[in-house]
DNA sequence: GTGCACCAAACTGTATACAGCTTATTATTC
DNA sequence: GAATAATAAGCTGTATACAGTTTGGTGCAC
């Protein structure tokens, strides 16, 4: 019962990955060949979790020309916030109506545990695991595992773009000020719920997320300019 | 210019609309060779098409066993709903910010000039395009592609349930009642919107789905008598 | 008759071949 | 020298072949 991971599955494992933290250059054409060649099998498999991608978001298709990168902009990424908001919002509602008590109190102490690290951790990487574990550990006491997924799924496409206002954040912001407010409102929705006060739980996540929207066409300027500089 | 839809995109279409048919019963395996005769292709394109729809979330995956149908439960389907809730009401959120008075209006007229189908048409697939339209529409003025893609992805998953709660709707209760109060809510969603008054569009959204949402058991009960009987 | 082992048929997973289209390069004309 | 046409190279789209797995059926033991 252990062999479930799939070669296609590892080669659409590795393929989202890719695509996410645009290692596939936006709208670059993709060589479905090499790729083929660098995961070590035939353009067949390859094709198939392509395809997924697509379906996905992360990739599109052309007849004829093949697969290419998602483009990067910042209208796009803004309507991947607003159906962050739209999908967040909604399993929060359901999470109140839903969740048990013992639910609640252990992201609580998630949450509790995690304070510590906000304020010391300096890897951004680490910091917005710990957000985004966040926000789907709270999506999933909704018990709708279709706003779950949709969710894991905007979570990704927008992650290259979260990490770099992340980065560009701390680098302009003392990294209390801005990290203990991201926190704080973590604790603000939270404390909502604990009160079942949908509406002040779901305001809260509202323009907890909205800020960070605000924040997208420059985070997107500075994305392109770290995918088109060699290195830092 | 004119040769777009490409020999996958026939097949994906094809195979689509199939499963949002159920025309796979539930958790039926998909036999890929019998597909590909039947679609006058072989089996690679089908295969390509099928990964497609198991991301879009009409079909499951099992490494080793092949392509499946999606199963039908009300939880499922439930979940569905919400999703839908939580998709239109944000579109409309950003609908009554963004829309222009023209484009309201236009939308306006549309249901002046549906209205009378809805008393008369005893087509029950027709009055669901009808009001699938109307969401759509609407959907479409929030100007976030995202949400649209996603509500359309959702309504053709659940269309096949919502058909046949419709047929029960009419066969049991008066045209003109129900249909009447479909109608209605239509308005009442639009005039508010004509107000820019988000909260109240946004709530008479959610009570509108919402109200559709708890008859889901029920008509997935129905679903799967129709399913598996010849024909009515 | 029930459970188990074995076998055969059927189906899936993937490599490969090749036709047709797209893109890049070179040659040609003005 | 720039624009365009012709050509070559490369890549995509799909059929097909075959290996490996799953599934269904048969016979045997109990």
């Amino acid at each position: 019962m252990a062999k479930q991971e799939s070669n296609v599955d590892r080669i659409y494992n590795a393929c989202r990955q890719m695509a996410a933290n645009f290692e596939f250059k936006p709208d670059e054409r993709i060589n479905e060949s090499s790729l083929a060649t660098k995961l070590e099998a035939s353009r067949t498999p390859v094709r198939e979790a392509l395809n997924r991608l697509v379906a996905e978001g992360f990739l599109t298709f052309q007849n004829g020309r093949g697969f290419f990168c998602r483009s990067l902009s910042p209208n796009r990424i803004m309507d991947l916030y607003e159906a962050r908001v739209a999908i967040e919002c909604e399993a929060l509602r359901r999470c109140v109506e839903r969740a048990t008590d013992d639910e609640i109190a252990l992201l609580v102490s998630y949450l509790d545990a995690s304070e510590p690290h906000y304020q010391t951790c300096d890897d951004p990487m680490e910091l917005l695991g710990m957000d985004e574990k966040f926000h789907m550990d709270l999506a999933r006491l909704s018990q709708n595992s279709e706003l779950v997924l949709m969710l894991n799924n905007l979570n990704d496409r927008i992650r290259y773009v979260r990490l770099v206002d992340l980065k560009s954040l701390r680098s302009s912001a003392p990294i209390v000020a801005s990290e203990a407010a991201q926190l704080s409102a973590h604790r603000i929705i939270l404390a909502a719920v604990e009160r079942r006060d949908g509406d002040a739980a779901v305001a809260a996540m509202r323009s907890h997320i909205e800020r960070r929207r605000e924040e997208a066409t420059d985070a997107v300027r500075i994305a392109y300019s770290q995918l088109y500089v060699p290195s830092d």
